[in-house]
DNA sequence: CTGGATCCCATCGGATACTG
DNA sequence: CAGTATCCGATGGGATCCAG
């Protein structure tokens, strides 16, 4: 950990290598979903609607995503706490990028299962 | 692993996650990379093109990516055995996308190193 | 309500050595 | 030349409990 990674462990290699840095890893995906459909989530809801994360994942993933620049986080100070999460101008950006590989990945879904049929 | 991943182990969640699961990994990036330069390559030429990749990583990584109809795997009966490798249609359609995510990911290494300035 | 700390385990990536 | 087998360390994901 004395190279070059000591800011943010991704490696600059190339630009899409930094891209799969920074989107991937289980969660981020479906976060970025979420908050692409719902503009705006306070953190149980979208604990709520992503289904079988855990506080630490969704909490862990959303500071990283927020020190990348991807999601904001807006902290009100009140009683019951409340936070809401959106997406940054970047992370809107990305979206279509993803609709795109998307697309692509729905067509290889379906050449699978579409082997046996003449 | 006795649910319906029995046949891939990729999660049909949604097309995204799919193609995710398809092109993730450390070396698959590289070699469809290396691969759509070059349009075919041998095993040793692809080996010295991705620099630090192991004979078992590559292997490996080819074998999961021609499962997946990523790239095309043509082998000669010569002696010295010859194999080379391709990108499948599916492959070379990838990249494309893969062009608008690195574009994105262009972006935001900008966007970093430009923080201290004006 | 919104997280943090700790510990655990599965998986991934890899070094090394060997084979057809 | 083109791989495979084995073994191992690092890493990431997760359960559970705790805290402001």
């Amino acid at each position: 950990m004395n190279r070059e990674e000591t800011e943010s462990k991704v490696k600059n290699d190339c630009p899409l290598t930094y891209a799969f840095n920074i989107i991937g890893g289980k969660w981020r995906l479906p976060i970025i979903w979420a908050l692409w459909q719902n503009k705006t989530l306070r953190y149980n809801e979208l604990k709520r609607r992503i289904h079988g994360i855990t506080n630490m994942m969704l909490s862990q993933a959303l500071k990283e995503m927020e020190d990348y620049g991807l999601v904001v986080r807006k902290q009100y100070m009140e009683i019951p706490p409340r936070v809401e999460y959106s997406l940054t101008e970047a992370g809107m950006e990305l979206v279509p990028s993803l609709h795109s590989l998307a697309k692509w990945g729905k067509q290889m879904q379906n050449k699978r299962n579409s082997i046996g049929e003449a």
